[in-house]
RNA sequence: CCCCCUUGAGAUG
């Protein structure tokens, strides 16, 4: 039984979810570290959907077991779900270590640091797992000074930490940072050369990706993935449906959902639409991705469609209410736009960022509404540029 | 033999 789990953790891990399942079914019995590597295994590799179905299947006929709960927290987590795994949070029958640390490293990345330094103070036991959650939180969420706090606290640097600091200059777009941190790094690993590759990717640096891309050691769904996306932001369908399609050992539910976003920004709204209808899971991205291409092409009506069958699906986020808001504009709905902007905050308790009220501001001066426009502008809690 | 931190997918007139 040992050495059929370790098979399967294997097929887990490099990403073969066909011989995962498998070796799975073909085993002659489970137990629970056979049931959490499958667990894992979908999660893992994008399958979010398919991990929830599984967790409840096994759920029902097995003792509750803290690292299947773990597992399933951290799954929901990685899906943007963060209420409801809060919710599994506190269901969890016991926790340990593992548990406080998946669910500080969930309200970190979804920027509720109130939450997360709340959760960290009364973990009754932390690790360096904690602590990298923590920081990664402070940089991701723009508090550099409390960031700089914890790393002075640090006895020593490790290579995760340089990564999440190469991270988070390559999200900011900040290449030449990244690349010195790169270049420093004593030795690297697959994450480093991702990350990198991500940096060149969102500043739409083709060439560096490429150059870099052919150079790197290995590749993984990662690597390839970010490769299609840096296709996509410099307009190169061709190039982005031959790695899909062609160079890539598997599709996962983030790839589709990748090649999705690429015809759906290059304004190839009918291929996109076909993959958003065949793709094996429909997940929240996927649906803000036709979202913004409805909007952003002038198709009001669709927009409104998606957005109402995205919100019976799931939380709608910050950057859906912008689709929806610009499709309101262009579609001189003001009356609309205002109903969709205070039940953002309202309903949702989402609090407006500049970007939404850039959308009003807009909508309400194509409508005529000068003087609300103005009125918005004075009072919005930004200072206006 | 399995679970937690760092890398890939959506918008911005």
């Amino acid at each position: 039984l040992v050495s059929w789990n370790a098979l399967l953790a294997s097929y887990a891990q490099n990403g073969h979810m066909e011989q995962a399942k498998r070796t799975f079914e073909r085993m002659p019995e489970h137990n629970l570290v056979s049931l959490n590597s499958m667990l894992v295994a979908y999660a893992q590799n994008g399958h979010f959907g398919r991990a929830k179905s599984f967790f409840d299947s096994v759920s029902a006929s097995y003792e509750a077991n803290t690292v299947l709960w773990n597992s399933m927290l951290a799954a929901l987590a990685r899906d943007g779900k963060l209420a409801e795994a809060k919710d599994m949070f506190d269901e969890i029958p016991q926790w340990n270590l593992v548990s406080w640390n998946s669910m500080l490293a969930a309200f970190a990345q979804h920027g509720d640091m109130a939450r997360a330094k709340d959760l960290f103070d009364r973990m009754p036991e932390k690790n360096v797992v904690s602590v990298n959650a923590m920081l990664t939180g402070y940089t991701q969420n723009g508090l550099l000074e409390n960031a700089k706090e914890m790393f002075a606290k640090l006895p020593e640097v490790n290579l995760v930490q340089c990564n999440a600091l190469l991270a988070s200059y390559a999200q900011a777009g900040s290449v030449e940072n990244a690349k010195q941190v790169f270049d420093e790094l004593p030795c690297k690993d697959l994450v480093s050369w991702n990350s990198l590759l991500a940096a060149y990717a969102v500043k739409s640096h083709l060439n560096s990706a490429k150059d870099l891309f052919d150079r790197m050691p290995q590749h993984d769904m990662v690597s390839s993935t970010t490769m299609i996306a840096a296709y996509s932001m410099a307009a190169q369908l061709e190039e982005a449906e031959c790695l899909f399609y062609s160079g890539l050992p598997h599709r996962d539910e983030i790839s589709w959902t990748c090649i999705l976003g690429a015809y759906a920004r290059n304004g190839r709204l009918t291929q996109a639409e076909r993959i958003f209808t065949r793709q094996p899971e429909q997940n929240r991205i996927s649906c803000g991705a036709m979202l913004a291409a409805y909007s952003l092409n002038g198709h009001s009506h669709q927009a409104r469609s998606t957005f109402d069958y995205m919100r019976a699906l799931y939380t709608p986020d910050d950057i859906s209410f912008v689709s929806i808001l610009i499709s309101c504009s262009s579609g001189a709905r003001v009356y609309d736009g205002r109903c969709y902007f205070t039940s953002m905050e309202s309903d949702y308790g989402i609090r407006a960022k500049k970007q939404h009220y850039c959308c009003m501001v807009d909508l309400l001066g194509r409508g005529g509404y000068l003087e609300h426009a103005y009125e918005l502008l004075a009072n919005m809690p930004f200072a206006a540029d």
